[in-house]
This record gives structure tokens, C-alpha cells and sequence, in this order.
DNA sequence: TTTTAATATTTGTATATACAAGTGTTTCGT
DNA sequence: ACGAAACACTTGTATATACAAATATTAAAA
């Protein structure tokens, strides 16, 4: 389905205006996807990328600012995230000792639990949409997109 | 900037999850700059894109399910959005005399006004992106995009 | 012609997000 | 050592979004 098809327009647009609304367009399908996906855990897509962003620590712990910076949507409120996370007794928070500013977040066995019960099926989500697809389109989409985003002022 | 330096992966991905995070993070910078750009104009991306459509009716009013269905997320609340809307002048709404259960809704000339000041802004601003990229990229861009989004079950 | 089902929209409620202001802690300049 | 500035995080508030339930109207079935 082109996206003319989608959006049910009628009039002629231009590749900047159509790259644009596919772009958007595609992000909102896949993420539509993937909150069904993640539904039955009782976690947000955010939720779930923190806890992503945490077990990549491998052990260590993460300051709100450093999961603030691997988030993809950086206006996130992570305080939040992060209390939503501790509820579920997904993650654990404390003061870092050495700069009492700082807070430590680490992730719990239960949150490490449920990431590897995710797993597959996150695997499967991703590799759904890569099906029709081949690597080499697959890269080129990568690279493509890569130096799209690199706006020229 | 490749998505592995902007969420500071230290792992190696897959090229279908590499697209995934490439395409959730692309969309986030487009929209983004979007939003800089509506702010001083006291609209939401949302209800830019409603004014859009009905601007696209040239004339002929719109039924809140036609407003939802050209909407690229479709789960937006379309009452309320028009709601805000009104509130600014921007739309009328009234109940379709065929048929009462529907609403018409119909763009001002003041939300003409609005979205003809803008529309140079909206260029530069999906140009802004299209300038690093050859016609030819942003076609293919858009095939690719089009054919990855067709989900094999 | 009632009753039932389908359609179109609205409302309620919970959660998420955006942005600014506030709090506590550390660092820096003098 | 003291006050100002910078830093890390939290809180308040307004708005947006998600999803289910409610309302009103029309169409269809018995």
C-alpha cells in the first residue's frame, strides 16, 4: 500500500513530502505492533526500552541521565519511567554514594526475567517487517535513512 | 550519525532491528523539528494534520470518521482534537442534517489563514531533510519503505 | 412495528508526554 | 570559606493519547 493509499489522497506530492509521511506513517505501524505485543506484560514501550537500555549495563548500574541519553525519545520524563519500572519491582533506585546528586537504577532479577520471556518475541516483531525485505534492501534502508536525517541546516 | 552512536550501542544488531530503531528514531527527529517549527502557531502536529484534511475537502465538510481514517495515527481522539480546534476559530461543526448521527466539520477561512502562513515553513522544512539525498535515493527510499511495511503475517 | 443490531460520535478514566519551575548537591571563582 | 553557577533529578501543570463504556441515531430483522 503506497501511502497515497493510506492517507486516501488525491492530489500529486513530491518524494520530500512522501518520504516524510512514510516515514512517520511506518514508525506508527510498527509501533501499533509492537504495543500489541508488549500489552499482556503491563509495560509502556518506554518502560520496556529502559529496561532494554538498563540490562545492557550488564550489572552496573545507570544514572537517570545516562538512560535519558539512550533513549530514542530524549523529552521522555525518565523520573517517571523509572517509577512506573520500580512498582512492578522491575528495577531497583538508589542514591549513588560517591555523588549524592546521582541516582543508581539497576535492574531486578524479575525485570531481567521478563525481558527474556520478551525476547522471542521481539525477534519475531522485528524480523515480521524485515521478511519481505532483503539484506541488501535492508542496509540500503539503514543508509539511506542515516544520511536523510543528517539535515543540511 | 549512525543509530548504533545515538543509543550508544556497544553491541552488534541485526540489520532488521537496526531499521526498526533507525526508523522510530528518524520519525522522532522529524518530529521533533516539526514541533519547533508549529509552536509559535499554538498547534499540536495532530491538529495540523486534521486542518490539513479538511483543507484537502476543498469546500465540502468532513464527518469525524472520514478526519479519523485519513489520520496517520488512527487512534487519536478526533472529538477532542476538533475540539481544541474550535476553540481557536479554526473549524465549524455541525450535525449533518442527512444523517444526525453525523458531524460536519469545516475549515475557517481563519484555518486557511493559519495553514497558508505555514505552508512555506512546512516546505523548507521537509526539504531541510530531503537536501542531503538525491531524487533518486528519496524514490527508493519511499519503495523500500513502502514494501518493508507490508508485514508477511 | 417493535426489537435488535450497526453506525457515528462523545465521554470517562487512566496513563503518557511536554515543558517549566523547584529542590538538593557539587563545583568553581574570588 | 562563601556565594554564584552548574548539575542531577523531581515535581507541578497542562495537554495528549489509549481504551472502554456510554449515548444517540439509523438500518435491519422478526
Amino acid at each position: 500500500m503506497t501511502i497515497e493509499e493510506v492517507i486516501k489522497s488525491t492530489v500529486k506530492m513530491d518524494n520530500a513530502k512522501k518520504v516524510i509521511l512514510n516515514i512517520m506513517y511506518t514508525q506508527n505501524v510498527i509501533q501499533d505492533h509492537f504495543n500489541e505485543l508488549i500489552k499482556p506484560y503491563d509495560l509502556s514501550g518506554e518502560q520496556y526500552n529502559v529496561l532494554r537500555i538498563l540490562r545492557g549495563q550488564k550489572g552496573n548500574p545507570a544514572n537517570m541521565c545516562v538512560i535519558q541519553e539512550r533513549m530514542l525519545a530524549k523529552t521522555s520524563n525518565t523520573t517517571r519511567l523509572v517509577d512506573k519500572l520500580l512498582l512492578k519491582d522491575f528495577v531497583t533506585r538508589n542514591v549513588c554514594p560517591g555523588n549524592r546528586r546521582k541516582i543508581e537504577v539497576l535492574i531486578t532479577q524479575k525485570g531481567l526475567d521478563v525481558l527474556k520471556e520478551l525476547d522471542p518475541k521481539v525477534d519475531e516483531h522485528e524480523r515480521s517487517f524485515a521478511k519481505n525485505i532483503s539484506q541488501e534492501e535492508l542496509e540500503l534502508l539503514n543508509t539511506l535513512l542515516e544520511k536523510y536525517r543528517t539535515q543540511q541546516n
